[in-house]
DNA sequence: TAAAAACTATACAGAGTTGTCTAGATTATT
DNA sequence: AATAATCTAGACAACTCTGTATAGTTTTTA
């Protein structure tokens, strides 16, 4: 349940060329430098958000990455996609059978609808956040976030943690 | 972004002991027989709830596991802090500053108040739900979910995800 | 006290992830 | 046409995760 390497720098590239939207390419080098990670890496990056179609690259000199679309119409959900793909897919169930041929809870099984709800959660908040929107600072994110957007506050609302212990 | 192994394993091992709730001790070799895992896995996974004091074993001939609280006491996110871990834990900026010393994104980062945001709202929906919860089929799970818990039906309401290329 | 039942601990190989490295292909400029 | 700038592709080692294997410890029972 861990956000992977590849979904954490990679979203930081996409979010420093949605931060020069406007202003033309930007190489590898200028990411890089940016960012604090190496060219290399980069590069790797890119390549990865490239076959995505999120970002259209200018090969040869004066090249360089720019946002396939608007800030505004690319989403956070749209980045985890390309990157790392989703909380609890579809062949989840498939790919984790144990021993047998077959899930032994394959006919009934609660833990997997918690799952899938979990992650249609995620998917759907994430699918209304835009780079456009991350490109605000820390700060406004923050106030945005907590007061702003209904999803969020709705759900923050009431949502002490249950103690352990407390009972149901 | 995903679920591990570990998670998902480890917490149907927890939901088999839920189900076996007040029948005495449960063997490895009867977890592992009814969720058709290894013996040797189960015993690989007990070790770690039990370390994570979600579990008491009893050795020797005729010992085995159980709950070390109420099924009704114990939440998915206690099972998930034992088994995996938070999706975006304190450290993760610490140990993702990329080439440089520090984060080149330290001083403002609205990533990072987006993932807490998302973290928090997994950890406060998941405090919220009990092993006992989980003990109701696949059906009434959904049902449960999707109708009469409040903080996923509120923020199922009004969830299309945004298509890409609709704007801001 | 010996044997069987059952948990405990650790080592290990295979697979996936992470980040680097090297060589190649394409384009602008001179 | 040659050179420099820049992206492209794939190999690779270190690390982590997954699941198995093996040997050890504790308790019950006869």
């Amino acid at each position: 349940m861990h956000l992977s390497a590849q979904e954490e720098y990679g979203l930081r590239c996409l979010l420093r060329l949605a931060l020069d939207e406007g202003e033309g390419v930007m190489r590898v080098q200028d990411i890089a430098e940016a960012e604090g990670l190496s060219p290399e890496y980069v590069s790797k990056l890119m390549r990865v958000l490239r076959l995505g179609g999120l970002v259209d690259s200018t090969r040869g000199a004066c090249g360089g990455y720019r946002l396939s679309q608007t800030a505004d119409s690319i989403t956070l959900w749209d980045a985890i996609e390309v990157l790392g793909g989703s909380f609890f897919p579809e062949c989840f169930c498939e790919a984790h059978p144990g021993i047998r041929r077959d899930c032994a809870r394959a006919d009934d099984c609660s833990i997997r609808v918690l799952w899938r709800t979990v992650s249609d959660l995620v998917r759907g908040g994430l699918s209304r956040v835009s780079l456009a929107d991350l490109k605000r600072g820390e700060e406004a994110m923050r106030t945005w976030l907590t007061t702003d957007v209904s999803w969020v506050s709705e759900a923050l609302a009431g949502s002490t943690p249950r103690a352990r212990g407390e009972g149901a």
